[in-house]
RNA sequence: GGAAGAUUCGCAUAAUUGGUAUUGCAGCAGUCUUGAAAACUGCCGGGCGCAAGCCUAUGGGGGUUCGAGUCCCUCAUCUUCCGCCA
């Protein structure tokens, strides 16, 4: 949610950024429906600051023993106008509120104008971009290995859904131990966040109301199953306001995570390359203001490094304002090569959504700084970033199909200290 | 699932028959000091305002009332007990 001060004085360039990241709102309305908000804001104060005193008032004629029967029929009618009057101001609030929902995030000046993610800008690639040897893809290797079994997951659950069997298992795990103990020594606090979240937490992240069709919903308790781990770890300080001492807070956590991709049926379905349930170690950060561009960096570096470790071929792309999410003020995206799949996939996106999350979750910070002549220092919204690092089934195709020599799995160095085991065949 | 009790600032606490949220600790800024501690001064729930000041706030939502921390309804969470299940 962008701060309607912000709006009010740059209504022009809050047009400008909506149209350029292909969403649309009404600014002008959402302007005049805040003029009328602090209209009637300063009338219904007025009033009862009035009801304040009379009542103050009434309350002494009372203790002396006096007759208040007067002013008590004339407050009856002030507290009436007052009651409508609230109404009148929820309303227009409300209207305001859902109008201003539809405004995305302002886009960072380093992120190029846009349509999609042909737009995107390429900004480093490593490693070498090479076709299979072995001209399997990953479907057929884990058949062959025994890694996974598609089928049967369709059968207990349903499309989309798979068991990870003997040493396919296994591997899984190693990668999420090997990200898990990574990301503890770069200084993330290791979090195992609820699975499931209430209607507040999906709001204050966003994913309600507009992706209410993409989640698991367990209607009879009213909760919902995380598409992402940021959900909870975002929302564990929501209406909070922490201490300056206490930032930059950096959270690890592993998750499964449900999508029920409505609507993308048909679209790279195939094998893991897209799929209901995954798990992924999501990184999220709160920070101050001034320091969220510089976590940004040390976030990218932190996922770089576990690609690099792993040895898969990978590029980075900063976004265009077009395929920059919602909330997102600035993102990069991380993808690896898929030998026999021949083309880049997406493990990673990491994000700077500054104080968007933070207003509308409302997490808070008091920043340290001079008190001058008894002036209290309010509190601000911190930033908040978060990154995968990483989600495993496409990391999982890339590693399949890179280290498969035509007989043998060859696991990577770096997880052979999880599996026990050097290579699967 | 049922019963009883509880929820007031980061922590701890006070608030007559309903009369407009107290105090302590911690914290922050400053004075003093070579530096620190102590002591002292100011701030110390949230919002608006240049300011004076105003509004708002006692777990969430609603109601009664001129006025609600206090009375009523409802929901959530915690504690204890009972029941049920593993």
């Amino acid at each position: 949610m962008l701060d309607i001060k912000f709006i009010r004085e740059n209504p022009d360039v809050v047009k400008e950024n909506t149209a350029n990241k292909n969403a649309s709102a009404d600014i002008d309305k959402i302007i005049s429906l805040d003029q009328r908000r602090r209209e009637i804001l300063s009338l219904v104060e007025q009033q009862k600051f009035e009801r304040n005193v009379n009542s103050k008032q009434i309350g002494d004629i009372k203790k002396a023993g006096g007759d208040a029967s007067q002013i008590m029929n004339d407050m009856k009618v002030i507290s009436e106008s007052i009651k409508s009057m609230d109404t009148e101001l929820r309303e227009v609030e409300q209207k305001r509120d859902e109008e201003l929902l539809k405004i995305p995030n302002m886009s960072d000046e380093v992120v190029p104008v846009g349509k999609n993610e042909t737009d995107n800008k390429e900004i480093k690639s490593w490693g070498l971009v090479r076709d299979s040897s072995h001209g399997l893809d990953h479907i057929a290797i884990a058949k062959k290995l025994g890694l996974f079994d598609f089928e049967r997951g369709a059968k207990v659950t349903g499309a989309g859904f798979s068991f990870m069997t003997g040493k396919g298992a296994r591997l899984e795990r190693a990668l999420i131990n090997y990200f898990l103990d990574s990301h503890s020594e770069n200084g993330y606090s290791e979090t195992i966040p609820p699975f499931v979240v209430n209607e507040d937490s999906m709001r204050s992240t966003g994913q309600l109301p507009k992706m209410a069709e993409d989640m698991y919903h367990a209607q009879i308790d009213n909760l919902y199953l995380i598409p992402t781990a940021e959900v909870p770890l975002t929302n564990l300080h929501r209406d909070e306001i922490l201490q300056d001492s206490d930032l930059s807070i950096k959270l690890c956590g592993y998750s499964p995570c449900f999508r029920r991709e409505a609507g993308s049926h048909g679209k790279d379905v195939r094998g893991f390359l897209r799929v209901h349930q995954f798990n992924k170690v999501e990184l999220v950060k709160f920070t101050r203001p001034q320091d969220s561009a510089k976590e940004l960096q040390s976030m990218l570096s932190d996922v770089e490094k576990l690609i690099q470790g792993l040895g898969l071929s990978y590029r980075i792309l900063l976004l265009c304002s077009g395929d920059t999410s919602f909330a997102s003020s600035v993102t990069y995206d991380f993808e690896v090569w898929a030998e026999s799949e021949k083309s880049w996939l997406e493990v990673s996106s990491c994000s700077n959504f500054k104080d968007f999350q933070s207003r509308r979750a409302n997490i808070r910070y008091r920043p340290k700084g001079k008190v001058s002549e008894g002036k209290k220092i309010s509190p601000e919204f911190v930033h908040t970033l978060n990154g995968s690092a990483l989600a495993t089934p496409r990391i999982l195709v890339a590693l399949i199909e890179q280290y498969f020599d035509g007989t043998s799995l060859w696991i990577p160095e770096v997880l052979r200290k999880y599996t026990g085991f050097d290579r699967i065949d």
